[in-house]
RNA sequence: GCGGGAUUCCCCAAGCCUGGUAUGGGGCAGGCCUGCUAAGUCUGUGGUCGAAAGGCCACGGGGGUUCAAAUCCCCCAUCCCGCGCCA
């Protein structure tokens, strides 16, 4: 959410930022909240007044009853004024009702380094990391090296839960606990609390850290109950400092959040039908940090940082890309994603996704910081979050870029340790 | 699931029975005072509208009764204690 003082005062930044993003639509609700804006502050002085005006002819009644006057006349005036008031509020109540979800519509600013552009095809590459690997024999995808190594039945998946469920089995079980495992293991070394989180959450809870479009296109609700299944740690991790105040000395607040998502994918029909690349579920470490405005640009490099070492302790290649305004949703101001090389679709492909929110989430959840045990709060504070591991997506890189002829797969050594040292994952083990 | 207790401004509490301007302490900030420090003392402390003066809102949330609700009534949420059920 963004702050409606910075749409009083500089509303043609906001325009401006809009036009970047270049979603017209919004423009309109930019014109209507900003007249909305107006018209509510007028009615709300006159609401205000009307309360100060009922306020005193109480106080009056008050003090007549203590000394046993008559009071007859002040009671009709305030049964008055009373009416008026009623009107008033529903209307003024109304006007913000409205505001607020026009500010919930609007999406955040984006930092100056965003690059233009209308798709994904509009991304900028920044660097590359490893090499492509060659392959002298016929490669495999992950699904055919996977189904050849009985470590996953996707069929029996779907006959229970529909398609893009999948069941993992064996060493692919281990890969994925290996995963998680060494991912853990390497952020808590940097000083990450690790955190398993609840998976399901509240509307309040959930309005506060994601675009309302979300709630129809990504998750899924329980029935009956005030609750959504987490599309990633980052929402209960984010929410859950909500309405709190937090001391500059604890800040920056770095958290290790491990769970499993949950995701409709409603909007991809058709995209990467096939194996465990994109799925109703997948489990996944996700980085998430509380900061001090000033900290999350250098913050924000710091993540991408633990990201990239994470891949290249893989020993996957992969490239890193700063996504551009028209790929980049309506919360992060800036964002980097690392896609790793897929060898079957020869081409990289989003594993890492480590976004700057800025004050944006903090607004709607209002978090805020001080500066020391007992001050006033100071202001909003900055969130930031990036994939640390996202196990189905990466599990499907490591099949496909370590396969060998005889469709075993090589373990990356960093990997091993965290299961049963087992050098490559073969039919026979 | 049942019964009891709780939720008050940054923190801790009082006020609720018996409706009438939201009280005290702590912390923090600033002023005054003292060679310095400590102590003392005064003011302030959240949100929001306003250029300011000055208002308004906020007693877990939502309704209701009333001229007037922290206080009375109803619904809901969360936490604590006990009982039940359960891996």
């Amino acid at each position: 959410m963004l702050d409606i003082k910075l749409i009083r005062e500089n509303p043609d930044l906001v325009r401006a930022n809009l036009e970047k993003r270049g979603n017209p639509e919004n423009m309109l609700l930019l014109d209507e909240l900003f007249a909305l804006d107006k018209q509510w502050r007028m009615n709300l002085t006159r609401l205000n007044d009307l309360r100060h005006v009922r306020k005193t002819v109480t106080i009056e009644i008050a003090q007549l009853k203590k000394t046993g006057q008559d009071a007859l006349g002040q009671v009709e005036r305030a049964k008055e004024i009373d009416v008026q008031i009623t009107t008033i509020e529903k209307q003024v109540a109304q006007e913000e009702n409205r505001e607020h979800n026009l500010l919930l519509c609007l999406p955040n600013m984006l930092d100056p380094t965003v690059p233009l552009g209308e798709d994904a095809h509009g991304n900028v590459q920044i660097k590359t990391w490893g090499t492509i690997p060659t392959f002298n024999f016929q490669i495999k995808n992950h699904i055919d090296l996977a189904n050849a190594l009985g470590i996953v039945d996707m069929e029996r998946a779907g006959k229970i839960s529909g398609a893009r469920f999948f069941f993992l089995k064996n060493q692919l079980v281990l890969l994925d606990l290996a995963l998680m495992s060494f991912t853990m293991h390497e952020l808590s070394k940097k000083g990450y609390v690790a955190i398993e989180p609840p998976f399901m959450m509240n509307k309040t809870a959930y309005e506060g850290v994601t675009s309302l479009a979300d709630f129809a296109d990504v998750l899924y609700k329980i029935e009956g109950e005030d609750l959504y299944m987490i599309a990633t740690s980052e929402h209960p991790m984010a929410a859950m400092y909500m309405g709190e105040v937090i001391k500059e000395q604890d800040l920056p607040l770095k958290l290790a959040g491990l769970s499993p998502c949950f995701r409709k994918e409603a909007g991809a029909h058709g995209k990467d039908t096939r194996g465990i690349f994109r799925t109703h579920q997948f489990n996944k470490i996700e980085q998430f940090i509380f900061c001090k405005p000033e900290d999350s640009v250098r913050l924000h490099e710091e993540l991408l940082a633990a990201a990239e070492e994470l891949l290249k302790k893989l020993e996957l290649p992969y490239r890193v890309v700063n996504v551009c305004t028209g790929d980049i949703g309506t919360v992060a101001a800036k964002k980097y994603d690392i896609e790793a090389w897929m060898p079957a679709q020869n081409d990289y492909r989003e594993v890492v996704s480590c976004s700057n929110c800025t004050d944006y989430q903090a607004r709607r959840l209002g978090i805020r910081y001080r500066e020391k045990e007992g001050a006033p709060p100071k202001g909003f504070l900055h969130t930031l979050n990036s994939t640390a591991v996202a196990t189905g997506r990466t599990m499907v890189a490591l099949l496909e870029n370590n396969q060998n002829e005889d469709g075993t797969i090589n373990v990356p050594k960093a990997l091993r340790k965290y299961m049963s040292d087992f050098e490559k994952i073969d039919k026979n083990q």
